[in-house]
DNA sequence: GGTGAAACGTGCCGCTG
DNA sequence: CAGCGGCACGTTTCACC
């Protein structure tokens, strides 16, 4: 789908705030509320637009800590781990990469008893290198999936 | 702010669609609009909803691929980096973190020579490693911020 | 829980390329 | 003539009491 100037404006503005009503967002844009609701429906249609989420206070949820994990194992374990990272709440996110490196993890962790034990989870089929995270100077937005919340 | 079992569905259920009605939450959650209404304010005021956001495909806007790059560094230039990411408009993400590495940053990469760019940039104050993700098997949501889409 | 106000979806028409 | 935006209407959803 070809996108243009206006339709950038839109997903910059849902982005910054999706709960925003038709109405508004065409103010901002310079758009009728029907003109609105057609173009937000389009790019919803072609994928564009894949959802809209909340952005979640992790402390508020009880998760004090980040953790980058990286792993590095052999090829004949890659779907082992990616099965058991779809199991693990903690995991938020799993990055397969190149490098020497086979995958790069980030972790919601609760406590040092949490971090072990993620840890050694992560370990059964290969080595890995944690890194705690100490601040985050950019984040340009990142939510994480309600099913996947860490019960606390 | 303290939550419960239903502060938490409403959550989970935000973070699936953030654009739902508040009557079709309390519906899922089994509360009446009113109530729903209620609740959701005090999450935002409580800062444990912190906004909004949609889930937009990075290739639909020219993404085609990501980079996850590693900085080493002395002390001296921490603050410099963190001034250099925020002029990034390809810098998702950033993270200062233990370890031998003092920053792990995502990029969105449009195309060969803007992955060289990038690396030449972020080079200027210490040493880079860059993977490449080839898939991320794991995504709990993120999204972009409006005002950092890459300009195509 | 109920009520006034605001938002949403739809159908129709006019403009423009 | 096809695509897109604006206007007006009925319906739903919201915020406040």
């Amino acid at each position: 789908m070809e996108l243009d100037k206006k339709d950038r404006l839109i997903l910059e503005a849902l982005q910054a705030d999706a709960r925003q009503s038709l109405a508004a967002l065409g103010k901002r844009i310079g758009l009728s509320q029907p003109a609105m609701s057609e173009r937000v429906r389009k790019l919803e249609d072609a994928g564009v637009i894949e959802g809209y989420g909340a952005r979640v206070n992790l402390r508020a949820v009880g998760v004090g800590l980040q953790a980058i994990i990286h792993i590095e194992t052999t090829h004949a374990h890659i779907q082992k781990y990616v099965k058991l990272f779809e199991t693990m709440p903690e995991v938020l996110m799993a990055d397969r990469v190149t490098g020497e490196h086979c995958f790069i993890v980030r972790c919601a962790i609760a406590d040092p008893a949490d971090l072990e034990r993620v840890v050694d989870t992560l370990a059964a089929h290969g080595s890995v290198t944690t890194s705690l995270v100490l601040s985050s100077p950019v984040r340009k937005t990142v939510t994480i999936q309600a099913a996947r919340l860490p019960v606390k």
